[in-house]
RNA sequence: GGGCUCUUAGCUCAGUUGGUUAGAGCGCUACCUUGACAUGGUAGAGGUCAUAGGUUCAAAUCCUAUAGAGCCCA
C-alpha cells in the first residue's frame, strides 16, 4: 500500500513501458492475409527539425488514431520517416562550414554532399528520439528517410515516366529566385505580406514628338530591362500612340509603345513599363506580342540581374554590379537630376519574401524543369469531389477545389546540391552532333554515350529536384514503390492522414494526384487490379489540425521567441499530460491558444487518475488481509449485489463508452477528450467512488465488499483502456498493477471496451439525478450558512410526492456520506420546525433544523436571491403563455413543458415565500 | 480584389438539426487537511451570447448588413 505513491510519477513511467512496448514489438504491424488493418504515414519531419508543438499535437493525434484502432483490432502500421529538406539542409551545414571559414565551393559537390551525410548521421534523428517522448507508438524498424535509395529511386522512377507521359517539360520561364539561397522556389514556397513601398512616375521621352510617355513603377532599377511600354487597348487617352517608340532613358534604348489587355488604366497613369525577365505580368505581354510579331521585331528579355539579384553586363556600364537596392536609389537619381522623375506617392505593395530566409523574391528568367499539372489534378479534384477522400473540417474541400481548378504548372527543379539530382544528361557534343542531341537524355543512371551522336561527352543536369517532389510519394515509396510487394498490396490505401492545413497544396493534393497516377499497377492484397480511383487514393481521410499559438494569438515563431520547448513540458508535467491538454485545447479546425501552464490540465487529470487507481488498490490490499479478491479486472462485471450508485456508474460507463467511441469515428477528439474528463473526473471520482465508500468502510461482509470493490476495479480498467490511446503511459502504469497480468500483457493490446447496451438505464440515472440534486441543495445551504463540515445535521421531510420521499429515505447513506446527514425523519404535522432552513426540490420540502447555528438573515438573503431568480423564470414562462401565437403554433409538447415548468415554479415560489415568512 | 473562419463569464473555450433555468476549465471569494488525491474537496460570485436589422409563435443558434480579429488565394 505504501509503495504506491501519492503523486504520479510520470518519468518512471514513461521509461519503462515505452521500452517494454518496443521490448514486445507492440508496434510493429505485417501483412496478416485477411485480418482487417488500418495505416497512417506520418508527416516526414525535417532532418533538421526539433519537436515543436505543432509536431505534438500532429502526432498525439495520429497515436490517438493507431493505438484505439489497434485495441480494436486492426492490424495497424504507423509508418515513420524523415525528409531531406533541401534547402534547411544545406542551409545548416553551409552555416557550420562558414564558421571554418569555408563555402561548399571549396568542397565541390561530392566532398559537400558526403558532409551533409554525416551531419545527417549526427543531428539528422534529433526529431525522432524526440518524438519517441510522447510515447508515439511507430513501427519504427520501417522509418524510411526521403534520400534512402528505394525512396531516391522512387522519385527518378516518377520523373521518368512522367517525362516519357511529357507531363514534365523544360522551359524557360519566370520563376521566385531567392537571392541568397540561389535558387528557384515554387509558387507555394514565397511569403506575401503587405508593405509599404513607393510609386515612382517616370517620364519616357516620346520619339518624333516632344511629348512623353509617363509610366508608373514601383521598382524603377528595372528600368534598365524595360522593352516596351504598354498601354490598354482599350484606354482612349493613348491610342494615338500605340507604335510609336520611346528613347529608355539612362539606356538610351528605342522600344515600342504596344497595346495588352492585362494593363490596369487605373493604375499609376495608366502606361506601364514592359520588363518581361523580371516580371511575371510582363513576361506574359511580351510572349502575347511576339506571338503576332515579326521575328525582325521581337522583343527581346534582357536580364539584368546575375544570381545575387546584383546588375550585369546587359546594362550601361555605369549601372553595372549593383545590389537591386543600390542600383534603385542611383537610377532614382539620375532620373531626378535629369528632370525625368515626375513625382514619388507612397504605395503598399505586396512583397513575396522566401520562405525558407525571408530575403525579397526576385521575378527571373531561367531555364527549369516543369510538371504539367492539369492532367494530374483532374482525376485527384474528383478523387475528392466524388467523396473518396474526406477533409476534416469539411470546408478545406473548397479550398482544394479552388487551387484545383486554377492549378499551374509546378517548377521542380532547385539549384542546390542536396537532394535528388535530376536524372538528366545533356549531350555537350562533338563535331558530329545532330540536332537530337539537343534533347535531354533521360535515366536512372548515366548514359554511357549520346544516343544520337554516340558522343561520350555527356553533363548530368546540376540541379537537384525540389523536396516535394520526394515527399508526394511518400505513402507508397515508404512500402516499397516501385517495386511491387506483399505490404505495399496490404497497406495501401493507408486510412488516415493528419497534417496541417497549411500544406494541403504542398504535400496533400500532390499525395493525392502522385497516388492516382501509379498506384493503379499495383494489384491489391488479394491479386486483383487497382481500377478504381477509391482503390488508387494515398488515403481515405485528413484531418487537418488546429495551429497552435500563443497566448496572445501569435503564431509560434523562432524570432519572437514563444515556441515551449515540448520536452522542457514533458519533463515538467509528463507526456501524457502534455498529450491530454493540447488534445483537450485543439476542437477541430479552430486555432489554440497554448502556454506550458496550460499542462497543469493534463497533470492534474493523470494525478486525479492516479489517485483513483490509488484509492482502489488500497483498499483491495486492506480486503485481502481477510478476504483474497482473485479478479482479474477485465473480467465481466458482476451484477451481484447491485446498488444505485454501481447500476448508475455502470449506465454511464457504457452511454460514455458509446458516445467516446462515435467521437472518435468522425474524429471528433477534441469531445472525446472531454467525455473522458468528465466521466472519470466527475461521474467515477466526485460521485461513485465517495458513494461506494459507505458501503466499503460500512457494515457489509467481506464478501459484498469484495464483490463491490472488484466491480469498481473493472469499472475503471474499462475507463482506463478507454484512456489510453490518450494517455498511455498513466493508463499502462495502473492497469498493470489493477490485476496480476500474464507476462508480455500490456493495455495497449487488450480490446478497447465496447458499450454495453443492457447497463444503459435511463430510470436509474433519473433516481440518480434526483439525488444529486438533493445533496446539491442541502451543501448549498450548508455552504451558504457556513455550517461547519464537522456538524452533522438532521433532515425534516415533507413532501406531497411519497415516491420521491422513498428515494430520499431510501439511500440515506448516500446523503450521510455526501452531505454529512445523520437523521432523516418525515415532518409529523408538516409545519416547519424553528430556526430551520429550507430545501424546495421536486415533490416537497426539506428542512434542515440549525437551532444556534442559524443566521436568519443569511437564510432570508439566501431564499430571496432565489425567490428573484424563479420571479424572473415565471415572468418568462407567463409571457410566453399569454401570447395566443405561440400556444397555437408552437409543438404541443414545447407548450405542455413550458405549463409543467410553471406550475413548478409557481409551486416551488410558494413554499420559498411561505419559509422566507416564517424566519 | 476573391474565398474561408471567428467574435458567448476577467482569461481560454463548449453549446449537435431553432424551444436547455446558456455550460466547462483556469482565475477570483469563503470554508475544509474527512482513512485516493491540496496536482484535492464543497459552495459562491461573475454573461444585454460583437452591433443593427430581418425570418419565426420562439434566435447564442437561421438570413442580411456593419464593426473588429485571423487564415488562404490573387
Amino acid at each position: 500500500m505504501s509503495e504506491i505513491p501519492k503523486a504520479f510519477n510520470p518519468h518512471e513511467a514513461e521509461s519503462k513501458w515505452y521500452s517494454y512496448w518496443e521490448d514486445n514489438g507492440f508496434f510493429r504491424a505485417s501483412v496478416k492475409a485477411g485480418k482487417k488493418h488500418y495505416t497512417i504515414v506520418i508527416p516526414p519531419p525535417n532532418i533538421t527539425g526539433i519537436l515543436t508543438m505543432g509536431h505534438v499535437l500532429n502526432n498525439t493525434l495520429q497515436d490517438v488514431f493507431i493505438r484505439w484502432k489497434r485495441m480494436e483490432g486492426y492490424e495497424t502500421l504507423w509508418m515513420p520517416g524523415t525528409d531531406h529538406a533541401g534547402i534547411a539542409t544545406q542551409n545548416v551545414v553551409e552555416k557550420s562550414l562558414a564558421k571554418e571559414g569555408k563555402t561548399r565551393h571549396d568542397l565541390g559537390r561530392e566532398k559537400f554532399i558526403e558532409k551533409v551525410w554525416q551531419w545527417r548521421e549526427q543531428y539528422g534523428h534529433t526529431i525522432i528520439k524526440q518524438l519517441k517522448k510522447l510515447g508515439t507508438s511507430c513501427d519504427w524498424n520501417r522509418e524510411r528517410f526521403t534520400m534512402d535509395e528505394g525512396l531516391s529511386e522512387a522519385v527518378q522512377e516518377i520523373f521518368i515516366r512522367l517525362y516519357k507521359k511529357g507531363l514534365i517539360y523544360r522551359g524557360k520561364y519566370i520563376i521566385n529566385w531567392c537571392p541568397k539561397d540561389h535558387t528557384a522556389i515554387s509558387d507555394d514556397e514565397v511569403n506575401f505580406a503587405e508593405q509599404s513601398g513607393s510609386l515612382w512616375y517616370i517620364k519616357y521621352p516620346i520619339i518624333g514628338s516632344n511629348d512623353y510617355a509617363t509610366v508608373a513603377t514601383t521598382r524603377p532599377e528595372t528600368m534598365l530591362g524595360d522593352t516596351a511600354v504598354a498601354v490598354n487597348p482599350n484606354d482612349k487617352r493613348f491610342q494615338h500612340l500605340i507604335g510609336k517608340k520611346v528613347l529608355l532613358p539612362l539606356s538610351d534604348r528605342e522600344i515600342p509603345i504596344i497595346a495588352d489587355e492585362i494593363v490596369d488604366p487605373e493604375f499609376g497613369t495608366g502606361m506601364v513599363k514592359v520588363t518581361p525577365a523580371h516580371d511575371p505580368n510582363d513576361y506574359w505581354i511580351a510572349q502575347r506580342y511576339n506571338e503576332h510579331t515579326n521575328a525582325s521585331d521581337q522583343m527581346p528579355f534582357i536580364n539584368i540581374f546575375d544570381i545575387s539579384a546584383r546588375t550585369n553586363d546587359n546594362v550601361p556600364q555605369k549601372y553595372r554590379g549593383l545590389d537591386r537596392y543600390e542600383a534603385r536609389k542611383l537610377v532614382v537619381k539620375d532620373l531626378d537630376s535629369s528632370g525625368l522623375l515626375i513625382k514619388v506617392d507612397v504605395y503598399t505593395n505586396n512583397i513575396g519574401r522566401c520562405y525558407r530566409c525571408d530575403t525579397v523574391i526576385e521575378p527571373y528568367l531561367s531555364d527549369q524543369w516543369f510538371v504539367k499539372m492539369k492532367p494530374l489534378a483532374q482525376p485527384a479534384l474528383q478523387a475528392v469531389t466524388e467523396g473518396y477522400i474526406h477533409f476534416h473540417p469539411d470546408r478545406w474541400t473548397k479550398t482544394y477545389e479552388h487551387w484545383m481548378n486554377n492549378i499551374r504548372d509546378w517548377c521542380i527543379s532547385r539549384q542546390l546540391w542536396w537532394g535528388h539530382r535530376i536524372p538528366v544528361w545533356y549531350c555537350v557534343g562533338d563535331a558530329e552532333c545532330k540536332l537530337e542531341c539537343k534533347e535531354p537524355i533521360v535515366s536512372k543512371s548515366a548514359p554511357d554515350k549520346c544516343p544520337h551522336c554516340g558522343s561520350t561527352n555527356l553533363r548530368q543536369d546540376e540541379d537537384v529536384l525540389d523536396t516535394w517532389f520526394s515527399s508526394w510519394l511518400w505513402p507508397f515509396s515508404t512500402l516499397g514503390w516501385p517495386n511491387d510487394n506483399k505490404e505495399l498490396r496490404y497497406f495501401y490505401p493507408t486510412d488516415t492522414l493528419v497534417t496541417a492545413p497549411d500544406i494541403i497544396f504542398f504535400w496533400v493534393a500532390r499525395m493525392v494526384m502522385a497516388g492516382i497516377e501509379v498506384m493503379g499497377e499495383i494489384p491489391q492484397v488479394d491479386g486483383t487490379p487497382r481500377l478504381s480511383i477509391e482503390q488508387k487514393i494515398p488515403f481515405k481521410d485528413v484531418y487537418f489540425t488546429s495551429l497552435i499559438r500563443d497566448m496572445q494569438g501569435r503564431k509560434m515563431s523562432k524570432s519572437l521567441g514563444n515556441s515551449p520547448d515540448p520536452l522542457d513540458v514533458i519533463s515538467e508535467f509528463g507526456a501524457d499530460a502534455l498529450r491530454f491538454t493540447v488534445l483537450y485545447l485543439a476542437p477541430l479546425g479552430q486555432d489554440v491558444l497554448y502556454s506550458n501552464e496550460k499542462c497543469e490540465i493534463g497533470r492534474n487529470f493523470a494525478n486525479k487518475i492516479w489517485n483513483a487507481g490509488r484509492f482502489l488498490l488500497m483498499n483491495k490490499s486492506q480486503l485481502a488481509e481477510n478476504f483474497s479478491p482473485t479478479a482479474d479486472s477485465s473480467q465481466k462485471i458482476s451484477d451481484l449485489h447491485l446498488d444505485l450508485a454501481d447500476r448508475w456508474i455502470l449506465s454511464r460507463l457504457n452511454s460514455t463508452i458509446s458516445e467516446l467511441t462515435s467521437a472518435l469515428n468522425s474524429f471528433d477528439i477534441n469531445i472525446a477528450t472531454k467525455m473522458l474528463y468528465d466521466f472519470l473526473w466527475h461521474d467515477f471520482c466526485d460521485w461513485y467512488v465517495e458513494m461506494i465508500k459507505g458501503r466499503l468502510y460500512g457494515t457489509e461482509s467481506d464478501e459484498i465488499k469484495s464483490i463491490i470493490l472488484d466491480r469498481a476495479i473493472s469499472i475503471f480498467d474499462e475507463a482506463l483502456r478507454s484512456l489510453h490511446p490518450f494517455m498511455p503511459f498513466v493508463t499502462e502504469e495502473l492497469w498493470q498493477h489493477l490485476s496480476k497480468r500474464p507476462d508480455g500483457s500490456s493495455i495497449m493490446v487488450s480490446p478497447f471496451p465496447k458499450s454495453d447496451q443492457n447497463w444503459i438505464d435511463k430510470n436509474t440515472e433519473l433516481e440518480m439525478q434526483y439525488v444529486q440534486n438533493a445533496i446539491n441543495s442541502i451543501r448549498n445551504i450548508r455552504g451558504e450558512l457556513t455550517v461547519p463540515p464537522s456538524k452533522e445535521i438532521s433532515l425534516i421531510l415533507k413532501f406531497t410526492d411519497k415516491t420521491k420521499e422513498d428515494i430520499i429515505k431510501r439511500y440515506q447513506k448516500y446523503f450521510q456520506r455526501l452531505a454529512r446527514v445523520n437523521n432523516i425523519t418525515s415532518s409529523p404535522d408538516g409545519t416547519k420546525p424553528n430556526q430551520a432552513a429550507s430545501a424546495v426540490v421536486a415533490g416537497g420540502e426539506i428542512f434542515i433544523p440549525l437551532e444556534g447555528i442559524i443566521d436568519t438573515t443569511v437564510e432570508k438573503e439566501r431564499i430571496e436571491k432565489e425567490l428573484k431568480h424563479i420571479e424572473t423564470m415565471i415572468q418568462g414562462i407567463e409571457n410566453k403563455l399569454s401570447n395566443d401565437n405561440f400556444v397555437s403554433r408552437a409543438p404541443k409538447d414545447v407548450v405542455e413543458k413550458e405549463r409543467m415548468k410553471l406550475t413548478n415554479f409557481k409551486e416551488s415560489y410558494a413554499k420559498l415565500k411561505n419559509n422566507l415568512n416564517q424566519l
